[in-house]
DNA sequence: GATGAATGAGTATTCATTCAT
DNA sequence: CATGAATGAATACTCATTCAT
């Protein structure tokens, strides 16, 4: 038994560091916040609770940490190109992707919204997420951090590109607004309120896309 | 200097009752309930922690109270007809007032979200205002507690009276949720984002009557 | 109708003082006297709290004078002679009078053991009603606040004399010690454990006099 | 400096709570189970009110663990026969120690007799350790809990069988109550009011065993 | 006299965080 | 690395008492 190399060690950190984070979730998301206590999570990720304050210095950076990571993930898994445009096919595609998220990450939603609506989080989140910027190329820089307004501005100029293909009397601010309405409910009833009904899951997918694409 | 009639401490009774929940309410808006302490609320509202108690048995009762007052008073807002049949100059009606009312009543729109967020409080929540009823007339015994009821059911029995003037494709119930998450995100955007661009409120109406009336 | 005179104004106020001091008996021997709040006995006695005031300075006070008003009925319910010499015939008597009281004032003994458990007011108390004396005759001073003094003392010099007739083994005081353990714990699981079967009260009486008188 | 074994945990465990029962018992005792306060408890034991509730889920479970930790150690001092049958050496001997306990645990017995004394404490404790049975055997389940139960059982059994040796006339029902009277006086005498005298405690003793065996 | 609104010191309890081992 | 004992600041709630009217 050759004694573990250093790198082992990182390896074996990670995936406690992971295991953390995902019991820490399923219970932030089901229970609150505020009401998941760290002697809870360390219980079902089967350590002591001083070991947590190993992996994360408080309860607060454990939940900036996993915000994070999953802000990664939902950037890695849009990857949107880097040319900063969205096609017609591309916009459909983020709309796809977007509600099969939903369902694949249910537990992470029900933390964002339950976040958001608190004050405190809601800015620390729309600084580090959202923060203004002019063009699309500068954002590049940090694109897991940025990815928010990325995305948020991609949108905005999809909508106004399509103005050429559309009557004179289109507005692409209102019908963007109208757009992240309807997402931003659907997201919240079902993630939120359990107000899913799987028989129409599919076919408002579709009827965004043909309102909206 | 005779004593004070009980008339004169009813009165001094109810307007204090007001203060403490018109302070409750803002603050639980801005902070989130659990964040609020009743002792920053004393505070606020210029009376001793222990004053609190003669009014609200607790604090999750000065929640319960703020709550039923916020959908009385809404309830006596919308005041639909007692015939549970919504024409379509009733239905357009409906969506101004709401809109008209979201600005109103901000504070208590913010925490509603926030309280629909926890799963506990949610659950008991909808208890209360949405018990399940099946015709509109069971309803109006008491009003102002199933006023969500009568009108989801309201809503939904417009919907479905519209297919008769729509297409043979026309899917009432794919329409009625496509209504209320455009709806339901317009109200979580504006209430808790602030994400409100004053240009577009009276856009965003037209276009949501236009497109659902 | 004529003013009222200071005479009636008097009795008024004593009815009142009396009534309170029923209420607050009834509920401290109920509740226990820790658990009994003033407002609570307002309410019962039909005042307001702050009139309790008016009457009684202090919640403690109040106690003090139950005891005090019941200690007195006590004393001139048994009116010993004032030679401080108990007969045979007065000692059957006494302990007759005492059994008939153990019922009638049920509520006042549940009080007084629930109080006699606890260090501070039993100190308190004992230092009242069971001042050392030395001599029958210098009790008469206060007979109320002394009775329990009076009373223990001419049970002392009863089993005394009792040797005169006894044979020479016989110990007063042992025989003295007796007599009380049994009193205290008839009286005891008579009144607070409700362990009374009432076929044996007579019994136990006539027990209790044939092996003590 | 290697981490404690979970071992050492548990001995440190169920030291410092040994610790903290008697600290409590001993101030439950002297100023009376509601005018105890945790604090308090905690400042005698020189430990943190927070670590109070690492032991103890609340301060009526303290209490709780006392009484029966004491019941326990009772059950287990008097430790009778199995059979259920008490001879006249054993009721000597059950009562020699009942009265040699009453030195070693006065503590306990004032706790006892206060909680008794209280309508709500006593309802509870009597259905723990009261709980009515019929045959002594099937007590033995769980004997510290329904030790109670088995002696009273086992007195009561004890006076019936002694009417064989006496006159026509005796009562064995009424010289139980008068015996039970006695011990029980002479329990609230001795652990409340700390009227002992020392010179008469054996006396006492060994007069109750000649009056009832 | 009479009322009940108002106060504030006190109480049990919780929980993130630290630290000795 | 790992443990859980220990801390202490914070929180909801209670209640005898005071006081303006």
């Amino acid at each position: 038994m050759s004694p573990r190399t250093p790198k082992q060690f990182e390896e074996m950190r990670e995936e406690k560091k992971t295991l953390i984070m995902d019991v820490a979730l399923e219970h932030f998301a089901k229970e609150g916040y505020y009401n998941t206590t760290i002697n809870h999570i360390a219980k079902h990720a089967g350590i002591s609770k001083g070991l947590m304050y190993n992996y994360f210095e408080s309860k607060e950076v454990l939940l900036t940490e996993i915000i994070n990571r999953s802000m990664e993930e939902i950037s890695r898994y849009f990857d949107p190109d880097k040319d900063g445009y969205l096609s017609e096919e591309e916009f459909e595609l983020f709309i796809r992707k977007l509600f099969h998220l939903l369902r694949e990450k249910l537990s992470f939603w029900r933390l964002f919204y339950q976040l958001l609506v608190q004050k405190d989080v809601r800015d620390q989140f729309l600084k580090t997420y959202l923060c203004p910027v002019n063009t699309v190329s500068e954002l590049y820089i940090n694109s897991s951090s940025s990815f928010l307004a990325i995305v948020s501005k991609m949108i905005t100029e999809y909508f106004i590109r399509k103005k050429e293909r559309k009557p004179a009397d289109y507005d692409p601010i209102l019908e963007q607004y109208m757009f992240i309405y309807t997402i931003e409910g659907f997201i919240m009833l079902t993630s939120y309120l359990d107000m899913v009904d799987d028989n129409y899951y599919d076919k408002t997918v579709n009827r965004i896309i043909e309102l909206y694409k």
